[in-house]
DNA sequence: GCTTGACCTTACCAGGATGGTAAGGTTTAT
DNA sequence: ATAAACCTTACCATCCTGGTAAGGTCAAGC
């Protein structure tokens, strides 16, 4: 099958199929005499595994890693599991920040009139646009976004 | 401050906040005599803002769009509750595929012995194809990756 | 004063992952 | 046979990030 099939088959688009072989993640496939890539079923699979792997966020080099194992089947799923947790680590993480970063802003919403009018904490609570100190107060209602950063410690006070 | 404090305290290097200055994300601030960018307090705060979307993946269009609502104080705020609304949405959505994500991997890990064997579910769960409908029971402990969504249909169709 | 080192400035270049386009050859279907 | 659809390579573009270079500036120390 040509790499427009093994594609669509795969998922993978044939420029990624290219760009993977180039790159050294996929060895090259033969050819048909006029230059045409020819891939089996097999190489399907491989991009199927390639284009999951990349849909869960595995980086090539960890897809190296992975392919590397995938086709060594002698080795010992001591080396996948540890890639796998690495990445979960990297997900929960994520995750986790995605939800706070979610709530500060469901937090400012509901504190939000959602009428006419413009004093709208999310915009109050929120930086103001760089331009200097703008040292109003806020108007009270303002959520601080400190919460979302655990790094920086505080914040509104001019200098 | 300099560019390099508010880059140690936002978390972006200084070569990101000019990068974003120069993009047109963020406005440029004042500079000193010199030339120096002179960022405040609230410049940082800012910038955290932008370095914990980043981090969550969130694509500078993305950012334009949210801190364009903190940025238009003409806007009515239920423009802004809309707008901050759907980025909730958003982030939840984000959230929760990342949590899937986390969720497929332990389970393959969970499953992984960690020893030398090389049946590693990882690896077979990964080169499995995605099995939507999940008619066969695969084989047992093959974990189902179409929870996670892969939106292709089919493959495996030889030629 | 002057020197030194750490900082800033701009301006390039690179790289990963992906998409687009162009120019030309091939296969296939009408 | 001709046209459409496909393949090939080779560029270029994008986004985000980091690196480097050449030069200006600030803050310390002698």
């Amino acid at each position: 099958m040509n790499i427009g099939k093994a594609a669509a088959a795969s998922g993978v688009s044939a420029k990624m199929i290219r760009y993977y072989e180039a790159s050294g993640l996929i060895e090259a496939v033969e050819r048909t005499a006029a230059g045409y890539r020819n891939y089996s079923q097999r190489h399907v699979e491989t991009l199927s595994f390639i284009r999951r792997a990349r849909n869960l966020g595995f980086s090539v080099e960890q897809m190296h890693e992975l392919l590397a194992l995938w086709r060594d089947q002698g080795r010992a799923s001591a080396d996948v599991k540890r890639i796998a947790l690495q990445h979960v680590a990297e997900l929960q993480r994520k995750a986790e920040e995605l939800q706070q970063m979610s709530q500060v802003l469901t937090h400012l919403a509901d504190n939000c009139q959602g009428d006419s009018r413009p004093d709208c904490p999310i915009i109050s609570g929120l930086a103001q646009p760089p331009q200097e100190e703008e040292k109003g107060e806020s108007r009270g209602c303002a959520p601080r976004f400190g919460a979302l950063g655990p790094k920086d410690g505080q914040q509104s006070q001019p200098d």
